[in-house]
DNA sequence: CCAGTTCGCTACATTCGATGCATCAATACA
DNA sequence: TGTATTGATGCATCGAATGTAGCGAACTGG
């Protein structure tokens, strides 16, 4: 995987794992407001003042991997085909994100209990809250850009928002409801197929059209 | 208005109202983050202890009077007729929701200051759609029950989620782009008519129909 | 009018998240 | 080897938020 860092960059992507490991084992003991980051910064054997050098916030321990699938949506909106429509774009952008939380968040558990943290801390969950904004913000962004004529920016900021937020809400009640992974993942796709079934010209993969209600 | 009240309410709420008072005067002067309590406190005259005894948070003096209105929301579900599809039903409660969100806004300067304040200020932002998302629970479980056989739980929680997202951001994107009051109320339509254009059966008001793309 | 109680408020101490700064030591590089 | 880069550290500090003890003004019943 990362076979050609320095010796450098190993060393603190170990620390940063170590961080990462000890604050989930600490949250799943005894939940999110009962753990300092002294502790998990202790329990990882590093300094507190370490932990802010490799997460700005105590809360972005459990958003080690959110950045990436932004960087994802990112890319497939950078990457785009010539020819391709916004809707397009956006849906196979939300496929993207949605199959790497797939085998990231979802599979390691880490997803789930980020939920459960949040439901017992109201703190945490603005904080989440404020992330995911940061994320519409982006990719609204970046889709406006590539369509500027479109789009304007507050079409895009719309579009996004309702897409992520659908997704959102969608996987959030189906783990509420205690699904399993593969529950939520079709809620996942149910909820981007109510948003966009409507809005989209062609498809890009195999998905039953008739699905659209 | 209160003249029934003791004289140690009385003072109590006098207190709270200089706090109030204080708060917005220096939040309007210096924004949200550079203002501290201590500042509020020591401008209305009272320990910093106290604003703790008033308010359990710093934003919280922001949204003292502010009740999020779920109950109008929950109300139009209730009272929806018996032919109403789901899509106008939630097409009018999310309505509903706008306009009052916005006549709030012009009872009390408060409110407004809130939305100026929460366009610079991620915290802010956070809070206010903390109390969107506590709403967008309820409102997706009531239309679950009113309309058992056409919505499951998964798809009315994707359907609320996506509007209350769309609006949320298309209302969040014109606040950072510095628009009028009006522009806001415009770019919230545009969210609503962005997701719903083709959802929706009928119309329940004159609106454009041809401004679904 | 007076004791006893309630209660809003204060002062002080403390915890915890977060940041700035100077510094050390290991790594990378010329 | 010498130098520069950089991850990690200790220390100081700020601001939000809470616990505690106690004062004094406002209510209560007699």
């Amino acid at each position: 995987m990362n076979e050609s860092l320095g010796l450098r960059e190993r060393k603190k992507l170990r620390t940063r794992q170590a961080l990462i490991d000890a604050a989930v084992h600490l949250f799943e003991d005894k939940g999110y407001e009962d753990v300092t980051v002294a502790e998990i910064a202790e329990a990882a054997e590093v300094s507190t003042r370490t932990f802010f050098l490799h997460f700005q916030a105590k809360e972005d321990v459990l958003f080690a991997d959110a950045d990436v699938r932004i960087d994802l949506a990112l890319r497939v909106i950078a990457e785009r085909g010539p020819a391709e429509g916004y809707p397009d774009v956006l849906l196979r952008a939300t496929e993207r994100m949605i199959a790497n939380s797939w085998d990231g968040d979802l599979a390691s558990g880490l997803a789930a209990l980020r939920v459960r943290l949040a439901a017992s801390s109201p703190v945490l969950q603005a904080r989440v809250l404020q992330r995911y904004l940061a994320a519409q913000d982006e990719v609204a962004g970046a889709l406006h850009e590539a369509y500027p004529d479109q789009l304007d920016p507050i079409g895009a900021a719309a579009l996004v928002g309702g897409v992520i937020g659908a997704v959102s809400a969608a996987t959030l009640a189906a783990l509420a409801r205690g699904d399993s992974p593969e529950g939520v993942r079709r809620a996942m796709r149910q909820a981007v197929d109510l948003v966009m079934c409507c809005r989209r010209q062609h498809m890009s993969g195999p998905r039953d059209e008739s699905s659209c209600t």
